[in-house]
DNA sequence: TAATTCGCTAGACCGA
DNA sequence: TCGGTCTAGCGAA
């Protein structure tokens, strides 16, 4: 009598003076409700040795509200591997409401409680170790039936689902897929943009298997010229309830890109100046809370907001792009050009009914549906993985921090384990903790100058293995073991148990062994020709949550925060570093640089054999788990010196046997340096690698110079990007980036915290700072540009560091070898 | 409601 | 006008 299906959302609605989980599901293109009547919210109570009977029966009397109904319906006594002497108690209620109502008056009482602020459903993934994404199997209590539901402020009565009573429900292996939509929104121009402020204009429909595979493009529009691909329909108001039909089309996901921000919004503003109804699977779309940022919660179906999707795919390293537009992001994720079609030309396109300009306009507008769609489809495989590991749902997991999964697993493997977990901490605390930051890693001071024959050497997974082999963890911290605190003490003087395994490092090595697996099979099946992408998915997802736990840990405001911890791993991580340094040394090796977890090893008559024999010696003398890696040979590579004196850290450059060139820390990596620049240190640093020849270099930086001064340099290679961090008038140092913003809003340009800025330095008045001639990309004209500016801070700058090494100076490069005055160009 | 520390550099700011 | 200090941003791991 079991059913199954794929499980896509977890809700709760109040019925009858009860809270009740919904779950909304997947099977054969159908979507429903499951309705689980079992579960109730609680929280957890502590009590004192010997205490919780008198407590329980206390609390039993309490009531935490007006009604009869208002009162705990369960307290009950239970085991917690984690609370020492101290006895636990968990406080059931009928509803949601109560346990918030009964947490306030226990803090009244000063009653100590825990995970009394964990959500409802979330509590009720966790507990059942529920995958959103994955499969459920379930047993049906009774009929089909159709009920009204009442998911919070955006519900809309009168409306009935198709909603199955459950008895029991559990996790179960289910390959995934499931119907998607993604939409787009052009609208009308205006000087004065606000939300829903003008008429929609056209929306694009894509439709299809969430993974990929055959789909359905739909283009509409209406009162303008009909051309091929888009359909005319009679007036915004038809155009608003076709794309509300789309959407409301037996989907488990809807797609945008930042629908979080803008295309609900927008909709929902103009359904209600139009007086019609905007509505998902029966709901206003909802507008919630997510850290700074808003994002749209849809009744069952998620949203996927691709936009999202590549803010965290940035932040974890995956993708390293400038600027997060689609534009940029189709360019470089997928390889596809994609042309942007301003504002002004969106209305004027559609206003005109100019066939070319229109053609235009709808393919743009389908793009940017097909592109959003890619991403969700490239990308969701991973968050389908997170959402296993973690037990949230993928609305949550592609919006959510690296913190917020780490302690989502965390809360889920404590549970299992019968672990209470800790409070959040108070603000005071968090302040405390801030104000004590964590010794980090070590970085060896390079020797400067150009190198032979380099071998890069690695730990894999530095820090989860350091955890691992050492067992780190808030639970295992000082145990009470003499053993122990002989055998596994750190260099911070704290010790970790031996004898039992800690919540962390079970956790991580569990990941770390699936990670270690899941890369070899990946390998393998490349190897014979199949690039499997799911497997792929897989293990980068471990790879970010494994990677963010040690900054878990560090973490503030997280609730198991443990300073011992985190400086533990760091320390043992400087200790291990270290060592290594000094065996390779003793090996005859000249160590040129490290950092953290990586070894720089100058060959001079060592053979590769050499290398790998190291490997090996320190390997065996290194915890199971660590492994230091090599990551590869190199023929040459530079390291610089600071302007201050003493060789440069973070900042090198290596070439390897084939003449690839790898180029880490420079102003070639950053963006906030002009193009001109970043392309001359570049073509330097390839020239001083590859032929070790030192005259060339010299010649093609005059060349440069030489065209910066006779204003031959476009504006796009002059273009400096930096991001406005906070408003303004919240700066105390007024940079270039922040002058050039106080000057465009003077222009009556609306600029939000957070964007990107290009801006450049104009000629101006020669007197002047650098900021009163910097100006954003959008006000300069060609040829104005402060070219001793560009000559002298920019790509001067960049490559002398690189030249000296060799000899050069300054005055070598800025003209024929002899020293003139320093403005011999103006 | 925000993962960590280490490190480099530019350019404003400020006092002599 | 000079030089030291501070603010700000971004990258490495």
């Amino acid at each position: 009598m079991t059913q199954k299906a794929i499980l896509l959302d977890a809700a709760y609605s109040d019925e009858n003076e009860v809270s009740v989980i919904t779950l909304y599901v997947t099977s054969k293109g159908k979507n429903f409700w499951l309705k689980d009547k079992n579960f109730h919210p609680y929280l957890y109570v502590i009590a004192g040795k010997n205490e919780s009977e008198k407590l329980a029966e206390q609390i039993m009397k309490m009531s935490f509200g007006e009604g009869k109904e208002e009162k705990a319906i369960k307290v009950q006594k239970i085991p917690a591997a984690n609370e020492g002497e101290k006895e636990v108690l968990k406080v059931s209620f009928k509803r949601v409401s109560t346990l918030v109502n009964a947490r306030k008056i226990f803090s009244e009482l000063g009653v100590e409680k825990r995970e009394y602020d964990i959500p409802y459903a979330k509590r009720y993934l966790l507990d059942k170790r529920l995958e959103p994404g994955n499969g459920v199997e379930y047993v049906p209590e009774g009929e089909e039936e159709l009920l009204g539901l009442n998911d919070g402020e955006g519900a809309v009565s009168g409306i009935k689902y198709s909603s199955i009573k459950i008895s029991s429900i559990k996790p179960m292996e289910m390959p995934f897929e499931g119907k998607a939509t993604a939409f787009d929104f052009e609208t009308k121009f205006s000087q004065k943009f606000t939300i829903g402020g003008e008429p929609i204009l056209m929306t694009s429909i894509v439709s299809g298997d969430v993974l990929g595979g055959k789909q359905k493009n739909r283009v509409f529009s209406y009162e303008t010229k009909k051309i091929k691909g888009l359909e005319i329909l009679k007036d915004e108001k038809e155009l608003l309830r076709e794309t509300q039909d789309e959407l409301n089309a037996q989907n488990s996901f809807i797609i945008t890109y930042n629908g979080d921000n803008f295309d609900f919004a927008y909709a929902k503003e103009r359904a209600k100046k139009l007086k019609q109804e905007f509505l998902v699977n029966g709901a206003q779309p909802k507008s919630i809370r997510k850290g700074l940022d808003n994002a749209i919660k849809l009744s069952g179906i998620q949203h996927i907001d691709a936009y999202q999707i590549m803010k965290l795919m940035q932040r974890t390293g995956a993708v390293n792009t400038v600027k997060l537009d689609i534009e940029t992001v189709s360019e470089k994720v997928f390889g596809e050009e994609k042309e942007k079609v301003y504002p002004k030309e969106i209305t004027e396109a559609w206003e005109s009914g100019d066939e070319k300009k229109l053609t235009r306009l709808v393919d743009y507008n389908l793009k940017d549906s097909i592109t959003a769609f890619k991403i969700a489809s490239e990308f969701l495989p991973m968050f389908i993985e997170i959402s296993k590991l973690t037990s949230q749902t993928l609305f949550e997991t592609t919006r959510n921090s690296t913190s917020q999964m780490v302690e989502d697993l965390l809360l889920k493997e404590a549970h299992f384990r019968g672990i209470i977990a800790p409070n959040k901490p108070k603000e005071n605390e968090v302040t405390q903790r801030t104000m004590n930051p964590i010794k980090g890693a070590f970085v060896k001071e390079p020797i400067a100058g150009l190198h032979e024959n380099i071998a890069v050497l690695d730990f894999a997974s530095l820090y989860p293995s350091i955890i691992i082999s050492h067992n780190i963890s808030p639970d295992t911290l000082n145990c009470k073991h003499k053993e122990c605190k002989e055998k596994n003490t750190t260099p911070d003087g704290t010790w970790f148990c031996t004898k039992e395994k800690g919540l962390v490092p079970e956790i991580l090595e569990k990941m770390l062994k699936q990670r270690l697996k899941l890369k070899a099979e990946y390998k393998k099946k490349k190897k014979e020709g199949h690039d499997d992408k799911v497997l792929f998915a897989k293990q980068w997802a471990l790879k970010i949550v494994l990677n963010s736990v040690y900054g878990y840990l560090g973490y503030p405001r997280a609730r198991w925060y443990s300073r011992e911890c985190a400086s533990a791993t760091t320390a043992l991580a400087r200790q291990y570093i270290q060592e290594t340094i000094s065996k390779a040394e003793k090996s005859g090796f000249e160590v040129v640089y490290g950092d953290t977890d990586s070894n720089f090893l100058k060959m001079l008559d060592k053979s590769r054999a050499d290398v790998e024999k190291f490997l090996e010696k320190v390997n065996a003398e290194l915890p199971e788990t660590m492994e230091l890696e090599l990551d590869g040979f190199y023929k040459r590579g530079i390291f610089v010196t600071k302007k201050e004196g003493g060789a440069a850290k973070k900042k090198y450059a290596l070439m390897d046997e084939k003449g690839n060139l790898k180029i880490v820390g420079f102003e070639y990596v950053r963006r906030d340096w002009c193009n001109i620049a970043k392309e001359t240190q570049k073509r330097v640093i390839e020239m001083v690698l590859s032929e070790g020849k030192t005259k060339e270099p010299v010649e093609y930086v005059r060349k440069v110079i030489k065209d910066l001064k006779e204003g031959k340099v476009p504006k796009s290679e002059l273009v400096v990007m930096t991001l406005l961090q906070r408003k303004p008038k919240d700066y105390t140092a007024i940079g270039p980036h922040v002058a050039a913003v106080m000057k465009a809003q003077e222009r009556g340009k609306k600029i939000d915290v957070g964007s990107m800025l290009s801006f450049i330095i104009t000629k101006g008045n020669t007197k002047s700072s650098i900021s009163d001639k910097a100006e954003l990309e959008e006000y300069v004209n060609e040829g104005d540009y402060d070219a001793d500016y560009y000559i002298e801070n920019q790509v001067l700058p960049a490559v002398i560091k690189i030249l000296q090494e060799f000899g050069y100076s300054r005055e070598d490069l800025i003209s024929g070898g002899k020293q003139t005055g320093l403005n011999s160009w103006n």
